[in-house]
RNA sequence: GCCUCCAUCGUCUAGUGGUCAGGACAUGGGACUUUCAAUCCCAGAACAGGGGUUCAAUUCCCCUUGGGGGUGCCA
């Protein structure tokens, strides 16, 4: 009750131990797309209490990654690491409180155990483990798990979940190292910074029920739960690198555009309620519930994704590509530039391959390229076929679509071929590729003298 | 092994007791006859299996099967 009126706080928690994969990535878009939805707060929080795992560049990335994917968090990035003496007197509260102990057993002993840990410690006299304490005997903290009766929470997707305690164990929650485990850091940050939903991968579902104890034990109301369901390599399995692309900073290497990213990734669980699939940020947030949201793992499928990019691409403003055209060839007059761009746009579908597309609007090409396409349509009376289309071009006047078609019946009438076996070594010649925008409007873009002198280049 | 979550076309999904089970990607075919795209049209394609509950189950319950996850001093 009280809860569905405290204000939503979400957060993304990631640890930099690697790359911002997609799942993670979704859960990211999931929390954001559900705070803009609720006019809540999306704050960013680094878990970082593995030291082991640690690595700088992984938090770089994934810094970038969320940039670049313009996931902007509200508050943080708030540190775990920075915030050790929290813990550690949390910690300390639930020994007091008994409902923690030390365990002082060594990890050789812990190796010989089948079946997880053996509560050794757990009777051990509270004075007998301070005396320890004291004398340095290395120690870790332990939650003391109930032995009887169940614990249960309310998933948001999946309902009630309930698990009997004895199923439950007597999990660490200070290390050695007096680093907490994740256990212990994301109930007490979740607490302190007031998180009321917590959004997560479902690998969690398990250990819930020790983070409701927990909660209970520090005197604490638990935040409401969800469980993101996982993503799938595209056969089922786990996604990976090997699998394809699996990394936020591959997709982005490979041309894709971040929104169609965050748009492909937010539809892999969730729906709007109607067949509404390619959105835009706007839409997305005015449509996004966490009601929609399947709790079944979903495969990773490429092909949509690429779909998809290419819808974003085709909805992106003339004036990106123009941008674009103008870093690519800086000595060019920029007329020419939204020619091009309306001419690439609706074949392009990913941004990277811009370059190799319009390169031939803004350079010779040294030879014709497309092996295939000349072995197709290149013939012994192309050459000729070719000069007769030079001339023919050559008394146009006002050179336009119209007129440039015109002068290729016209050749072809007279020599008696077939528009594609003079149109086709045309483009060769004039573009070296078998394959782009309709070739009459290649030529205008390129402007008379230019066709002439490639055409004629070709003999 | 034990615990736990999940289950509609190949894939992502709509659906919440009575629907010709809808859409999208992918696939096949067609149109646009200069190419490749884009675009438009058409087609094939699903309720995992078995029990219940009900006048009626894709929909509710149980079991089986299949898949995922957990079982760390990793997150």
């Amino acid at each position: 009750m009280t809860q569905e009126t405290k204000p939503v706080r979400v957060r993304f928690a990631p640890s930099p131990t690697g790359y911002l994969h997609v799942g993670g990535a979704r859960t990211a878009i999931y929390n954001y797309l559900f705070a803009k939805a609720t006019g809540g707060t999306f704050y960013l929080r680094i878990e970082d209490t593995d030291r082991k795992r640690y690595n700088e560049d992984a938090l770089k990335d994934l810094l970038r990654d969320l940039e670049w994917l313009a996931l902007n968090w509200d508050e943080g990035p708030y540190f775990q690491s920075e915030r050790l003496e929290i813990y550690g007197k949390e910690a300390q509260k639930l020994i007091d409180s008994g409902n923690a102990y030390y365990c002082f057993c060594t990890e050789e002993r812990l190796q010989t155990l089948e079946h997880g840990y053996d509560r050794h410690c757990r009777e051990l006299p509270p004075e007998a483990a301070k005396q320890k304490v004291e004398t340095g005997e290395k120690f870790v903290i332990r939650f003391k798990s109930p032995l009887d009766g169940s614990t249960k929470f309310n998933d948001l997707l999946r309902g009630n979940i309930e698990t009997p305690n004895k199923d439950l164990d007597d999990l660490v929650i200070l290390k050695r190292d007096k680093f907490p485990t994740y256990h212990l850091a994301s109930v007490v940050d979740d607490h302190y910074m007031q998180t009321s939903h917590v959004l997560r991968g479902d690998e969690w579902i398990s250990s819930t029920p020790k983070h409701v104890l927990l909660y209970k034990a520090l005197g604490w109301e638990a935040p409401l739960f969800c469980h993101l369901p996982v993503i799938l390599a595209p056969g089922g399995g786990k996604l990976s690198k090997r699998k394809g692309a699996a990394s936020v900073g591959d997709f982005r290497d490979l041309g894709y555009l971040p929104h169609a990213l965050v748009n492909f990734l937010s539809l892999l669980g969730w729906s709007p309620g109607d067949d509404r699939e390619v959105m835009e940020l706007k839409e997305m947030i005015e449509a996004f519930s966490l009601e929609r949201i399947q709790p079944k793992a979903v495969a990773f499928d490429e092909k949509k994704l690429e779909w998809m990019n290419g819808m974003h691409i085709r909805l992106l403003p003339n004036s990106y590509f123009t941008e674009e055209l103008k870093k690519l060839y800086p000595n060019e007059q920029s007329e020419k530039f939204l020619k091009v761009a309306e001419l690439l746009k609706p074949r392009l579908k990913f941004t990277n391959e811009l370059p190799a597309l319009s390169n031939y609007f803004f350079e010779r090409p040294q030879k014709i390229v497309d092996e295939k396409a000349k072995a197709k349509y290149w013939t012994e009376q192309s050459p000729e076929h070719i000069a007769l289309l030079a001339n023919e071009l050559e008394k146009i006047e006002i050179f336009n679509i119209q007129n440039i078609e015109a002068a290729f019946m016209k050749v072809c009438e007279s020599s008696g071929i077939k528009l594609g076996m003079l149109a086709q070594p045309a483009r060769l010649a004039v573009s070296g590729v078998g394959a782009g925008p309709g070739l009459w409007e290649i030529l205008e873009c390129l402007g008379k003298e230019e066709c002439i002198f490639r055409l004629r280049c070709v003999n």
